[in-house]
DNA sequence: TTAAGTATACTTGTATACAAGTATTATAAC
DNA sequence: GTTATAATACTTGTATACAAGTATACTTAA
């Protein structure tokens, strides 16, 4: 078996993380990326040689990974579940669900606050862009939508994102990464959605709120989708040759 | 210190459990309950000697009531956060706005064999109700709407679910116990409420659903929430009888 | 009495050891 | 060759040991 030592999480992340962490991040993504394949059975001893550490880490991974529904414990093993294209849609479902409740709420406060720190994380997003940083763009990017949920103080809202954001986290970098190098023009487009965001928070018209964010999630999603069908395909390419 | 040796939790609902979960649901019951105090200062070895098991499956249920946002982790310990009135408001207007959204989805799926199940469940609740099994009671109701939930095979929208249950679960069982000792008669109630459930998703009339879901939960929503403070009250007079 | 520094008793994170159970493989009987 | 049984090499769950870091308390100096 080829082993890449090549780290797929970033690891300026993780400078201060715990080893537990560290599997977590790197595992998940390997996952997502297609890397470790859909099917294939982990074990806490192989992962803890693999990742060079002991148990204890790799069973607190396993255990968030199980929650994250990528991965399903069985008798002996675990069995690699990954994402597939129902998935990813699902996500955005849950996205575009509670970023309306969020936007229902938004619009019966006091916003200024908020727009001042989404313009801010605009400007690093732009940024971002600039010097072709993928990774710190796709920070930015889930910061922004962070940023909007924290606003309403509403602590199972939150619970729900961060329940979805490592996945989302895994799957946005991968995308990112692959769209800087291909399609450079995205991102432009992408600034400007989330200037409209800005926009429809700050003119407070719901109308407005649920056609920016249907217009950014629908295209989010499709791209997402497409990036990501192309990395599987990608990870894959070297071990598959047929079709 | 007085330490009361009788469990919060159901112990037939932990024969198979591993001492992990043991842990977990216990410590969860006795934190929702009241037993240990909001603010409280718990640590993994204090708790490994209390619960008479070594911190590894204390660490792992200090992890897991941490992603429940009942407790957080800081520098030395885990402070309890416990429920307040405003949480248990937040569990609801999840609980509605995932509840909404699967009902969008049966209006388009073929519902025969789910109410079904639902008769057969409701069934269930009226022995419990009959036999006064307050436990048995909390399990067949969760049941219900997860049995709902589950219906329209959405893996994102049930991982919402599954964070939600245990503290539900805990919260419920709480109710329960109280009520039929102090208002059987409310039961009655509820199994009138689970019927226009069934019979809303039965007719596919989308209003009748909307108004079936907010009756249920305005209503039970204020129930939950004085039981709730009930049996803070109750908890907190007894351990102050104990010392 | 007060301030500073050190000793001590905690804390978490990780590694390792052990027990109990399960799947697989090898062996023996037919 | 086929089947039943035993040996083995795995698996997870739990206990324990150890390392590194932090808060507390005590001691000592002024």
């Amino acid at each position: 078996m080829t082993e890449s030592t090549e780290l797929l999480y970033p690891a300026k992340w993780l400078l201060k993380a715990s080893a537990g962490d560290r599997v977590t991040c790197e595992l998940r993504m390997q996952i997502i990326s297609g890397k470790i394949e859909s099917g294939a059975i982990i074990s806490e001893n192989k992962l803890a040689s693999d990742f060079a550490v002991s148990r204890s880490p790799v069973r607190e991974a396993l255990k968030i990974l199980a929650s994250e529904n990528i991965i399903r414990p069985e008798r002996m093993g675990a069995v690699v579940i990954g994402l597939t294209d129902k998935k990813i849609e699902e996500i955005y479902d849950v996205r575009i669900l509670i970023e309306t409740f969020v936007y229902e709420r938004l619009v019966r406060i006091n916003v200024n606050e908020l727009i001042k720190e989404l313009s801010k994380i605009l400007e690093m997003m732009r940024i971002s862009i600039k010097y072709q940083d993928a990774d710190e763009f796709s920070y930015q990017d889930l910061i922004f939508h962070e940023t909007i949920i924290r606003a309403i103080d509403h602590s199972y809202i939150l619970m729900i994102w961060n329940n979805l954001k490592p996945v989302m986290e895994s799957l946005i970098l991968l995308s990112m990464r692959k769209r800087f190098k291909e399609n450079y023009d995205d991102f432009t487009r992408i600034v400007i959605n989330h200037e409209l965001y800005i926009e429809a928070i700050k003119t407070k018209d719901r109308n407005l709120m649920i056609k920016a964010l249907h217009q950014n999630f629908d295209d989010v999603q499709g791209k997402v989708e497409d990036m990501w069908k192309s990395q599987q395909m990608l990870s894959k390419g070297v071990e598959q040759e047929n079709d």
